[in-house]
DNA sequence: TGTACATCAGTGAACGCGCGTTCACTGATGTAC
DNA sequence: TGTACATCAGTGAACGCGCGTTCACTGATGTAC
């Protein structure tokens, strides 16, 4: 490996999300993040200033990666939510930052540009504002219990699409 | 103040979940809690043994008070929605921690006593397994996503009702 | 009623450690001439 | 084509700090006699 990297910024929001995913927000330190990345201690902050730096550019990736999955979804629904249960168990880390605000610097300016396409991609999917609310609350939900352990079973799939029916139903 | 506390204990869970609702569980020190609950630094580790054992005995305070909670709404689903929504605004130091096992002593006993009264509640409610997944899928989606600022108005039960309601409603 | 003693909740000094931050530096890359 | 220089990504030693943990202790309470 050379003195440059040339992708590190990359390697270790990646490092971050895996860390943030096996040990929660709390765990992550600038250093341990700098040894996953195999990089030296101080560069995490060279790149990201701090902490909430750091996390707020893997928020940002999340973001934009949720707004194309629920984009591809089209306009089903039940897909979208299916879409969104999906992203947030093969994406932990990422999704447990995106929506703990004391972890990031909330104004900033690519955070803000991903997560008002994400925010717009679900609004698109349904026809009035409680309807999208409570599609995204039921997703949501879910997402977060089956990532805590409080729902389980052997196919997130198979158990999400049964709840998710349940409000996709509802006119 | 005696040498004696008298309730140290109760003290220090009250403590640490504030605590917990202002800073986020991550921020949570067991030095920063005996600052807090106004006594020695090695308190807390004499009563709890460590940080997970303070976060441990507050999440099951918040199972036994939400367990309290959804019995009063008796088999009223829309009822205890709101009742849910509305603990976890009211305690959001407990919600915080209730669902995130990497924080716990999973198995610790009165834990698993206070979890069990509060998943029996959430059973009693509905017809079966899905409905009662969907119904504590769209309340704790709604209730995360109020607490992260992603959903926000003047008031969180005129917001959560027209939510809720859909589910409640399906059959 | 009084004394002796066991218990245990809470103390406070001391320790070693990982952390974030600073700062002078190194060396790869790109550009000007 | 070759040389000089500016830029800036990344380094590594040094620092001070808050942390958890240990441990001998203090003093309030309850109980035995």
């Amino acid at each position: 490996m050379s003195y440059h990297h040339g992708d590190l910024r990359r390697a270790m929001t990646t490092a971050a999300a895996t860390a943030v995913a096996e040990q929660g927000p709390a765990g992550l330190s600038l250093r341990e993040l700098a040894r996953r990345a195999g990089v030296s201690h101080a560069a995490p902050a060279h790149h990201f200033g701090d902490k909430a730096g750091v996390l707020t550019a893997v928020a940002a990736d999340g973001f934009t990666q949720l707004a194309v999955a629920l984009t591809e979804a089209g306009d089903d629904l039940l897909a979208a939510g299916l879409a969104y249960v999906r992203f947030a168990v093969d994406h932990p880390g990422h999704f447990a930052v995106m929506f703990d605000r004391s972890l990031l610097h909330a104004d900033d300016a690519e955070l803000r540009t991903a997560e008002r396409a994400a925010s717009d991609a679900l609004a698109g999917l349904a026809s009035d504002a409680d309807a999208a609310r409570a599609a995204w609350s039921v997703a949501h939900g879910f997402a977060s219990l089956w990532l805590s352990g409080a729902i389980s079973g052997p196919d997130v799939g198979a158990a999400a699409e049964p709840v998710l029916r349940r409000m996709a139903a509802t006119p």
